[in-house]
DNA sequence: TATATCACG
DNA sequence: ACGTACGTGATATAC
């Protein structure tokens, strides 16, 4: 018996559209539902053993207000389909085509009509047919040879005659029934009034079908019986409404159906127009194309002088491009290079750190494609060269190809605006010398006392362990948040406040509300911040302490969709500090011999920033007049002078200004203060009544980004949020929150950098040896030798305080010590 | 590879 | 009725 496929065109793309993020092509078409369904339809194909006999599409006409017979309000009360979805309407036909499925459209009758036709005919041929489709209308074709695939988020669900048996208690061809009764608002079926799923389903399971309830309506007593001869009319209708129909006249013949495969090149065509890389590189992997790797010269042969050369360095090896041919040799080659007039870098990072290992400099004019790339659209989880090949030149790559980057170049350069490519020349390019220098420097580890706190850890938890299992009756895998919740919530039968998608929550906010119901709890939360310290850090970072007894981080500057730095390998920027235990960490990151750590860190950096850009008089002159900004904003919210401001005041003011800063709801603060929600919506209303430049200031952001698609910093960093027009509610309010805190948080990511840039240029200018060693989002760390520590802090201080003019004061906070523990004060 | 958790600003 | 603050990276377990 072969298979037949058949899909609900709108109603898989309808749940694709509603279940994946918001996602655009290059163009700026929306692309989430076709990618949802893409990726549904391959599902669904390789689910039922692939190959399948037949394979056929069915979409709904648009003008579909009327079923057969007249009901002119049909599907009236429907709202129309979002502009987003309608887009890709067109675009998800082609693609099922290419998919080699046969799309059926015809006018007048639904796709279930359709489905229902199909799975009639392909059973009369001997098919078995399984339909895919998201909702549970198809549920009354299912039988014997006809099986739902009801296609769900992130897994598709078989049903069979015998589950629908056990889960409604009716079989499939009754639901049709049943649904006569208890109606179905979303289709505007109104069944009987007053009788639901429940009544509906023991009537037809009692009296067979809806002709058997009338029959034996004598039988039926009460205010069911009245309801069922009051809605008799209605119900008959709904019956009518609600019976697929098998007998749809088909606009081709089932041969048409027959399925030969996809259509790789077409496929290929639409996947590259709409920035699909993943579904391109698997079409690469069925049907390979015959893009030839590239050859290379060897380097001896290139002679650079004058010449403009395109440059990408991977670990030891280095590709070049020049004048149309390429070259490929080792790190010792960067030589070769010397005397070019320009040098288009994939990472002028990656290429700075190889000439400074072989002690070269490169004098000629460098530029950066991925940073480019990035001033132009950062994007999510970072540029990478295949995500830039392919927007760009709809070329599928998984590794970089030197072939392609002129013309990544030339294209980059076409979509900078003057203010990205100040951004880029004023702070990017310069900024990656700054970060390569001190990737190299790295910051000294004491790794011996790193050890010795591993090992005292260590003991710790053992301690831990055995005071838990103890208290558990059992021995388990703490680290397992399955079994952990097992043991929590089942075996000790604590309440579970929270579920996460595969189980109970243990995370802190839970932990902490049961501390008071066992003994246990407090040790797990021991266990838990113990295993982190020893795991994370010291057992972590204790591996990547070099022979030297240093610590390189890798900084990506190209990553984070805010112009943040990240630090990564090891990360740096998360060092402990909130704890005690946790800070103690800091003491074994230490300065060089004769040397001393400067740390010098923003305050209310990003409240600051706001003051300035939203223009609003009373943030300005509580930063002019050096005030403490929580108690400010205490005394606004809670209309009392500041004397009268109290600490616990204080600290929910505070609260109240980082939720400014992150795009504020009244309920994550009140969870964040542990208050009513009703308190925090009043707080936050309080507070915009007050700081009046600041409500107008989020309103403007939001409305920009709803009209023009991104956000901008005030040193022309642009963020795209295309989730501010998604058609899902809360992708929207995601979309503000980003609205409002990228200029932000963004702003002051660009001013850290413009720093960074100042300290390291006047460090060298006053012939300091002193150098920036590491940047942690509003903080600098600066190494210097003992007897230029008061110069180098002095230029720290000034590069900061001085890297923009705003319209508040800029506040730096310094530190000196040995230990970066020492140097935060 | 994805999820849960937790470290930081 | 639902889901819930912005931006990261590392580690563990489990699929």
């Amino acid at each position: 018996m072969g298979k037949a496929l058949i899909f609900d065109g709108n109603s898989i793309l309808n749940r694709a559209f509603y279940g994946v993020r918001p996602l655009t092509a290059p163009d700026g078409t929306p692309t989430n539902a076709l990618y949802g369904f893409i990726g549904m339809i391959s599902k669904a194909i390789s689910q039922i053993g692939g190959n399948p006999t037949y394979a056929a599409i069915a979409f709904d006409l648009k003008e579909k207000t009327f079923r057969h017979k007249a009901c002119d309000s049909y599907k009236a009360t429907r709202k129309p389909m979002p502009e987003e979805l309608a887009l890709q309407l067109p675009i998800a036909h082609e693609i099922a085509s290419a998919l080699g499925l046969r799309v059926i459209e015809i006018p007048g009758y639904e796709a279930d009509d359709i489905l229902g036709t199909l799975s009639y005919e392909f059973t009369k041929t001997g098919e078995h047919t399984f339909i895919v489709t998201g909702d549970r209308d198809s549920f009354q074709l299912v039988n014997e040879n006809v099986t739902v695939l009801l296609a769900a988020n992130d897994e598709t669900k078989v049903t069979t005659p015998k589950e629908i048996f056990e889960k409604y208690g009716v079989e499939p061809k009754k639901l049709i029934d049943v649904k006569a009764i208890m109606g179905d608002s979303s289709d505007n079926i109104a069944g009987v009034p007053g009788i639901g799923e429940k009544g509906a389903t023991k009537l037809i399971a009692e009296y067979g079908s809806l002709d058997g309830v009338y029959e034996n309506i004598d039988k039926i007593t009460g205010a069911t019986n009245k309801k069922l001869i009051e809605g008799k009319e209605s119900a008959y209708t709904s019956r009518f409404l609600a019976e697929i129909k098998l007998d749809v006249p088909l606009d081709c013949a089932l041969d048409d159906c027959l399925y030969k495969g996809g259509d790789v090149l077409k496929l290929r065509e639409i996947y590259t127009r709409l920035g699909f890389r993943q579904f391109l590189e698997k079409l690469d992997s069925v049907a390979p194309e015959a893009a030839a790797d590239e050859e290379f010269k060897p380097i001896d042969a290139l002679d650079a002088n004058e010449k403009t050369v395109y440059l990408h360095c991977e670990d030891e090896r280095l590709f070049v491009s020049c004048d149309g041919v390429l070259y490929s040799g080792d790190a010792k080659d960067i030589a070769r290079l010397s005397g070019c007039d320009s040098c288009v870098c994939w990472s002028v990072k990656d290429a700075l750190h190889i000439a400074k290992r072989e002690n070269l400099e490169l004098n000629a004019k460098l530029d950066d494609i991925s940073l480019l790339a990035y001033v132009v659209s950062p994007a999510d989880n970072g540029v990478t060269f295949g995500k830039l090949a392919l927007d760009l030149l709809g070329v599928s790559a998984s590794e970089i190809k030197i072939s392609l980057l002129p013309k990544l170049h030339e294209k980059l350069l076409e979509r900078l605006t003057e203010e990205t490519k100040r951004l880029y020349e004023d702070i990017e390019l310069p900024l990656a010398t700054v970060l390569c220098n001190m990737e190299h420097h790295g910051f000294k580890v004491d790794k011996n006392a790193l050890d010795s706190f591993g090992n005292a850890l260590e003991q710790a938890i053992s301690e831990e362990e055995e005071a838990i299992y103890t208290l558990a009756g059992q021995k388990f895998n703490i680290n397992s948040p399955k079994q952990l919740g097992a043991v929590l919530f089942e075996d000790l039968a604590l309440p579970h406040f929270r579920k996460t998608k595969s189980g109970y929550s243990t995370d802190v906010s839970v932990l902490e509300k049961l501390v008071d119901y066992h003994p246990i709890v407090e040790h797990i939360l021991d266990y838990r911040k113990d295993t982190k310290l020893k795991n994370t850090y010291c057992d972590g970072l204790g591996k990547q302490i070099t022979e030297q007894g240093k610590i390189h981080t890798t900084f990506k500057q190209a990553q984070t969709l805010t112009g943040r730095l990240s630090s990564a390998e090891p990360n740096l920027q998360n060092i402990p500090v909130r704890s005690e235990k946790g800070k103690e960490l800091r003491r074994f990151f230490v300065a060089d011999e004769g040397c001393v750590l400067i740390d010098a860190d923003y305050s209310q950096i990003e409240l600051r920033i706001l003051a300035h850009v939203a223009d609003d008089e009373t943030l300005i002159n509580a930063f002019r007049n050096g005030e403490d900004i929580h108690t400010v904003t205490a005394s606004q919210v809670f209309g009392v002078p500041a004397e009268f401001v109290t600490g616990e005041m204080r600290k929910r003011a505070k609260a109240v200004n980082f939720g400014i800063i992150y795009g504020i709801g009244d309920y994550s603060l009140s969870q964040d203060l542990k208050i009513p929600k009703k308190v925090a919506a009043e707080y936050i209303k309080s507070y915009l009544a007050k700081y009046s430049g600041v409500s107008e200031y989020l309103e403007a952001t939001k409305r920009d980004a709803r009209e023009n698609g991104f956000v901008r910093t005030m040193f022309g960093r642009i963020r795209h949020v295309p989730e501010i027009n998604a058609g899902n509610k809360n992708l929207q309010a995601f979309g503000e929150r980003v609205a409002m805190n990228t200029p932000i948080q963004g702003a002051a990511a660009d001013l850290i950098k413009i720093a960074m840039i100042r300290t390291d240029k006047m460090l060298r200018e006053a012939g300091l040896k002193a150098r920036l060693i590491l940047q942690i989002h509003d903080e600098l760390i600066v190494e210097a030798p003992i007897e230029e520590a008061e110069s180098a802090k002095e230029i720290l201080r000034e590069a900061m305080q001085e890297a923009a003019a705003l319209s508040v004061p800029l506040q730096v906070d310094i530190g000196v010590g040995k230990s970066w523990y020492d140097a935060k004060d």
